[in-house]
DNA sequence: CTCCAGGCAGTGT
DNA sequence: ACACTGCATGGA
């Protein structure tokens, strides 16, 4: 993988496990808008990103040097080495062996943690059209305007502070429904402190887990979500419907398992690549199983 | 029309 | 422990 910075571009030719489609298309984001073949906008860490692949090549249009060291590398994962994830996984495992392959570009994000907390909230019960629909309609009305992209307007993801101000109503407005009073509390904890990204950080997967179902409307799901795509804890295993279809049908004979079982085998099984192996599988089954 | 969606909390045994 | 239900909203 070589890294240019051409004019006002940074482009990297001969990237390897790397796919934006995706890795944005997976489901592990939702704040992103499409822009063209294998092209995308989207915002993170308060910036907004124009970006383009073609076969090996990525194009990271008006980044400078700084931006993709300084956000956008580690946004994409793009340090890590993936050939050594997929070869681990597949040595105990070649039943994976087929999402793997099909599902080849995709690299777990480095979101933002409070994003991720308050996406996933949001996501329970609903098709993530939806919820994409949501997270863009309280950007745009609460979120900074970052600025615009062949006509479409980009606005980040509202901070904490931006959501204190506000009320369940609004909350309501945006189609949050049900889920606005669990929006309000977790800001509500995360702004007091009762929530802190370092504590969460810091703990291991058990006791981070403890603390953010302590938020009203997070449970065993979304925690593992936040833990895995906005805390970068790669043991972390979230156990859906999908998931647990999927599981059902590659591990158990297709027969009905409790969500604790495969759990069990997940942490067996895996390891501390679960949730490498938990995207793959879910994007796979997703796209191709059912 | 009914049914269900990247779940969860509340209630009842 | 375990099963069952209601929940806002939109799309199939």
């Amino acid at each position: 993988m070589q890294i240019c910075y051409e004019d006002d571009n940074t482009v990297i030719y001969g990237v390897t496990d790397f796919d934006v489609e995706q890795t944005l298309e997976c489901g592990q984001c939702f704040h992103f808008k499409k822009l063209g073949e294998k092209e995308y906008g989207l915002t993170a860490f308060h910036k907004l990103l124009h970006i383009r692949q073609d076969g090996d090549t990525v194009i990271f249009y008006n980044t400078t040097k700084e931006d993709f060291e300084n956000i956008w590398k580690d946004y994409f994962d793009l340090d890590r080495d993936y050939a050594e994830i997929k070869n681990y996984l597949l040595s105990y495992d070649d039943r994976l062996k087929e999402a793997i392959c099909t599902m080849n570009g995709v690299r777990i994000l480095k979101q933002e943690f409070f994003e991720t907390l308050i996406s996933f909230i949001i996501s329970q019960n609903k098709q993530i059209p939806h919820i994409k629909k949501i997270v863009a309609e309280l950007s745009e009305k609460y979120g900074d305007y970052l600025g615009e992209i062949a006509g479409e307007r980009f606005f980040a993801f509202p901070t904490k502070e931006q959501l204190m101000e506000v009320t369940q109503e609004q909350l309501r407005e945006c189609k949050t429904g049900f889920r606005a009073p669990y929006i309000m509390d977790a800001v509500n904890k995360v702004n007091a402190g009762i929530i802190s990204e370092a504590d969460l950080r810091a703990a291991d997967c058990e006791n981070c887990e403890k603390m953010l179902t302590q938020i009203k409307g997070v449970g065993n799901k979304v925690a593992n979500c936040c833990m895995l795509f906005g805390l970068e804890k790669r043991e972390a295993f979230p156990v859906d419907v999908w998931i647990k279809r999927i599981m059902e049908y590659i591990y158990f004979e297709g027969k009905p398992t409790q969500k604790e079982v495969i759990l069990k085998f997940a942490k067996e099984h895996f390891g501390s690549y679960g949730g490498y192996a938990q995207q793959y599988l879910f994007y796979y089954g997703k796209t191709y199983m059912f």
